[in-house]
DNA sequence: ACAAAAGTGTTTTGACTACACCCATGT
DNA sequence: ACATGGGTGTAGTCAAAACACTTTTGT
């Protein structure tokens, strides 16, 4: 099968798709592009596009994110490889095969339609239903792993900006969640986590709202949370 | 984008490749085949290969399976989507994106090489170096992911054939992390977690070598590990 | 009798929970 | 003054680590 001849079955096209989140005013936002063109004209979809011959993935990931939304060289962008969506039929027009990912970005600048996308716009997760092809799944999926990883990896750094506050990783906490956690056993835990954040040696954060203003942090070099933080066992089912 | 001559781009090929895992002898064994055709003849490589225009990868993982190495219909198979590897150059005849699966079998049969495979065996862990393609880095990649999701889910029993005993499923992890597991604290943790595994009705395996015959237990409804079981932290490095 | 593997019990340690409390700032 | 968010302290609880011990088999 391996010594074969380039043209002697059909073509796959290839494409990938990026499910980018973010957090903006305390909710998940994902960010969505209206497609131009048949099929599903008119729908909302994740940006996405074909792989050119001499890229990856990852790299058709950035110029599709530039292209179809104008985020280009946004610093902090977080991109991770989800999994590969292949069932037969999930294009209408053709076999595709997609690689999804997972793109985490803190400080979402507003996006602009371009390429194919006649308009880019930050969507409420909640209010992301009904989209082109099967990018609801590959959305639900996008932020199933995010929530997961938040449990063991230092992934919640990829939400906040270069030098964040501890309140403001807990947010990222809270809102990926839905749950409230604990401020003083919170911050005991990430700062016992060699590694996960380290605090910067300027001043403090002056104004920015009431209250006290708080220690500034950058994301460390760990990568991984030994041991986890854990999130609430999901009650009434069987694990 | 998308809308899209079928033939306007180079072709992509598209491919599966599968690091097959089991355990034999108290170490973990990867399923290599040696490859018949240039490129890479006669090197070690993992089963694998190209998708028919109407499956999806996972049909045709485990249709490659069957086809290179002889395991069909085998039972207790666990297939998992490890990711996808597309960078230009990893073939060198043309462009070929490769979706790499992680599985998991118990009680492994002898393969036997078919298809293109001139062989197809199974081989110690720390033997399978120098494959061929990019296949050290997908099987680096496989061993893991397998290691940490013993961590956070119920994964270890896909290495168990469908009875088992508690010491063979402490041996799963003690080989695969390398590390060795108190018997009495491992039992207590895995009959505490619901749904992990169930006991079986029958009586106590008899034989098998010396000691008190075991109680058997089967694989439980739950997928996931809460709390997770956690390899010691590895000491030195930044977590 | 002894080795080997299964299984039970117990003590100690350490982490996480759940609070109460103080601090610094804006209005 | 007081509300708001940052930060510290502490007692109770619960799970895991460590290890001693019993049980049941094969040789």
């Amino acid at each position: 099968m391996r010594g074969y001849d380039k043209h002697a079955f059909e073509p796959f096209a290839v494409t990938v798709d990026l499910a980018v989140l973010t957090l903006r005013a305390g909710a998940l936002h994902v960010l969505l592009v209206e497609r131009g063109q048949e099929p599903y004209a008119g729908r909302w979809a994740l940006p996405g596009g074909f792989l050119l011959p001499e890229e990856s993935a990852e790299t058709a990931a950035r110029r599709e994110l530039a292209e179809e939304t104008g985020l280009a060289d946004v610093t902090g962008l977080h991109l991770e490889q989800l999994r590969t969506y292949s069932e037969p039929g999930r294009d209408p027009r053709m076999r595709v095969v997609s690689v999804a990912f997972a793109a985490l970005l803190p400080n979402p600048p507003e996006p602009h339609g371009g390429g194919d996308a006649a308009e880019a716009r930050w969507t409420p997760y909640e209010q992301a239903r009904h989209l082109a092809f099967d990018h609801d799944r590959i959305l639900a999926d996008a932020r199933d792993r995010v929530g997961a990883k938040l449990e063991y990896t230092c992934l919640a750094t990829a939400f906040c900006p270069a030098e964040f506050t501890l309140g403001e990783l807990q947010g990222v906490y809270e809102t990926v969640w839905g749950t409230a956690l604990d401020r003083p056993n919170f911050r005991r835990k990430v700062l016992a986590t060699p590694g996960f954040v380290e605090p910067v040696p300027g001043a403090a954060r002056l104004t920015g709202g009431r209250g006290k203003p708080a220690a500034l942090y950058r994301a460390g070099p760990a990568t991984t949370l030994h041991p986890p933080l854990l999130r609430i066992p999901r009650e009434g089912r069987p694990a």
